[in-house]
DNA sequence: GTCTTGACTTCGG
DNA sequence: GCCGAAGCCAAGA
């Protein structure tokens, strides 16, 4: 069990329509780093696993990770279909949006 | 072994 | 609010 392995959980956890931040995942799974969060994703498309990796964006709600996507604009148009605005590359109402997992998984 | 590189965040200016 | 520096820690070279 590595702590990526935790990350994915997490992230599956995630409700569709909603977003969640590294910061946030890290803090609640006491990874020490933010940064981990990011390269467990990074590394999640040869996990085999399904992992809705675009829920999780950067503290200000960018989609900092688009460019790891298979194709390009993939992550906007998968939050779009989740009724998602994006807005320069930014979630729209970023901060109502936003799921803090601690509040719901614990 | 060290050094570099990040899907990040926080703090000071 | 923006910018630069620093802290963070697992891979890969």
């Amino acid at each position: 069990m590595h702590f990526y392995d935790k990350v994915y959980a997490v992230v599956e956890r995630i409700p569709p329509g909603r977003v969640t931040t590294y910061g946030l995942i890290a803090d609640f799974l006491a990874l020490g780093s933010a940064r981990m969060v990011g390269w467990a994703l990074n590394q999640s498309h040869k996990s085999g696993l399904d992992i809705p990796a675009h829920r999780v964006v950067n503290r200000k709600g960018e989609l900092s990770g688009r460019a790891h996507f298979p194709g390009e604009g993939v992550m906007q148009q998968r939050l779009e279909a989740e009724n998602i605005e994006i807005t320069d590359h930014r979630v729209k109402d970023f901060n109502n949006l936003l799921w803090n997992p601690s509040e719901h998984l614990l």
